[in-house]
DNA sequence: TCTGGGGTCCTAGGACCC
DNA sequence: TCTGGGGTCCTAGGACCC
């Protein structure tokens, strides 16, 4: 038995938590750079505000019904997510955070209990505990607990928790959801689905299960037999090394000169490594692209982007900044308007798995692998003194964001996680 | 004028190995 | 005249997730 816990509008609700004046109007939550709505609260929802929406062509809207609107403020969301997993680790030993506002419990040993009651418990103790209101849905496999949720989430009757478990429960919740709000099912597959004339979870159930594996493949097979009971997904409790991480931003302006996309570029290499050794990894792949804004004309469009091995698997700020840098000027054309830019990298490997003697050297590498000490632990200090006095306390003369920084005209404070902001508000 | 960021998995085809 | 079987790795493209 799967437990799905999603917490209700989580950045919104973050924002509620520490300005309660603020549960009596509707908000909302802007992406980066101030663009589309990325979180509603249900008050906003109700005025037809849109998922995805850009924040400009709703601003009547938004303006007409006092709708609070916040810029996205992920130290605050990220803190208040951990919260939130700890609670719930309290509660359920083995817990699988599956994103920033969900994690899969595993019930299978709470069986004696009143699952109902228990995941009432759970409600009124992460409510307790952060100010986070979640739904919770249990079900045999966790595809099933995703319609659950789901249920719970859109019909008060339920009270924030829907169990299903008989055959009958689970007959009556497929036929009440539509292939479109299946887990796994996205825009494609409905359209493909509803031409089939499946379009309820229930006539997924029973579609011809050779059709499914033809057109949606191993994963649709998968969701098909979720659906049916047959648990397929596995609960992960120990989330796998990232295989790839990346950073990229909109630029708050039109960014011209190679200079300023440089400082773009040094300072996403930079988060890159910090991100890397945060992980304790080291990539052996970087890629750079550059954009201009995909809203202009075909005519001033340039997307240019470029991989390229680095010359040993590293985490070093400085190596990866040089990096980034060669591929950049491979890729600047002058007199575009550039809007964003970012830095990704791959082919990841755990830190302990590489050692100079025993994995193959760069032909071409100009430093001797003994050198790399001496720079691991310059990022050492680096990040102790980032982490005691807070990120960009210490860091490359490279990175500076004054040119391309995105807006943000609208962050609510860190409540959690800085002083400062505190002492402001107060 | 203004339009997000960060991920994963699967498939198919080509190049290569013994 | 007859010309196999079993693999891996890489890339691009397409789908999906929050």
């Amino acid at each position: 038995m799967f437990a799905l816990v999603d917490c209700n509008n989580f950045y919104a609700s973050c924002e509620r938590v520490f300005n309660p004046a603020l549960r009596l109007r509707p908000v909302v939550v802007l992406s980066n750079n101030d663009g589309c709505i990325i979180a509603r609260s249900e008050e906003a929802k109700a005025l037809g505000i849109q998922m995805g929406m850009p924040e400009f062509k709703c601003r009547p809207l938004l303006k007409k019904h006092e709708v609070a609107v916040f810029s996205t403020n992920f130290a605050l969301y990220g803190d208040m997510s951990t919260r939130v997993m700890m609670t719930l680790a309290d509660l359920v030993p083995e817990i699988e955070v599956y994103s920033i506002d969900e994690a899969f419990l595993d019930m299978t040993s709470f069986a004696r209990f009143d699952l109902t009651e228990y995941a009432r418990l759970i409600r009124r103790r992460v409510r307790q505990h952060t100010g986070i209101p979640v739904c919770v849905g249990m079900a045999p496999t966790k595809t099933l607990a995703k319609v659950a949720n789901r249920l719970a989430k859109k019909n008060p009757h339920y009270q924030g928790v829907c169990l299903l478990r008989s055959n009958a429960e689970i007959q009556a919740a497929l036929e009440r959801t539509r292939v479109e709000d299946i887990w796994g099912i996205g825009r494609q597959w409905s359209k493909l689905l509803q031409a089939k004339r499946i379009e309820s979870a229930a006539d997924l159930a029973v579609a011809p299960a050779a059709w499914v594996r033809k057109h949606l493949h191993i994963v649709g097979a998968r969701i098909q037999a979720e659906l049916n009971g047959k648990s397929c997904l596995p609960m992960e409790l120990v989330r796998p090394a990232k295989q790839s991480i990346c950073t990229s931003r909109s630029f708050g302006r039109s960014v011209t000169l190679q200079e300023e996309l440089q400082e773009a570029v040094a300072t996403f290499a930079g988060k890159c490594a910090v991100k890397l050794r945060k992980e304790n990894s080291l990539a052996s792949l970087m890629t750079v692209f550059i954009a201009t804004s995909p809203f202009n004309d075909s005519s001033e469009r340039y997307w240019g982007t470029r991989t390229a091995s680095l010359p040993c698997p590293t985490n070093d700020s400085l190596a990866m900044l040089k990096a980034a840098q060669t591929m950049l000027d491979a890729l600047f054309r002058a007199g575009m308007s550039y809007k964003k830019a970012g830095v990704i990298v791959s082919g990841i490997v755990p830190k302990g798995a590489y050692s100079p003697y025993s994995t193959t050297l760069s032909l071409f590498a100009e430093e001797d692998p003994a050198s790399n000490e001496q720079e691991s632990k310059i990022m050492q200090v680096m990040d102790a003194i980032n982490q005691r006095y807070g990120s960009g306390a210490v860091r490359l003369a490279a990175e500076n964001s004054e040119s391309w920084k995105p807006h943000q005209e609208r962050l609510s404070a860190r409540y959690t996680t800085r002083w400062n902001d505190i002492i402001e508000v107060n």
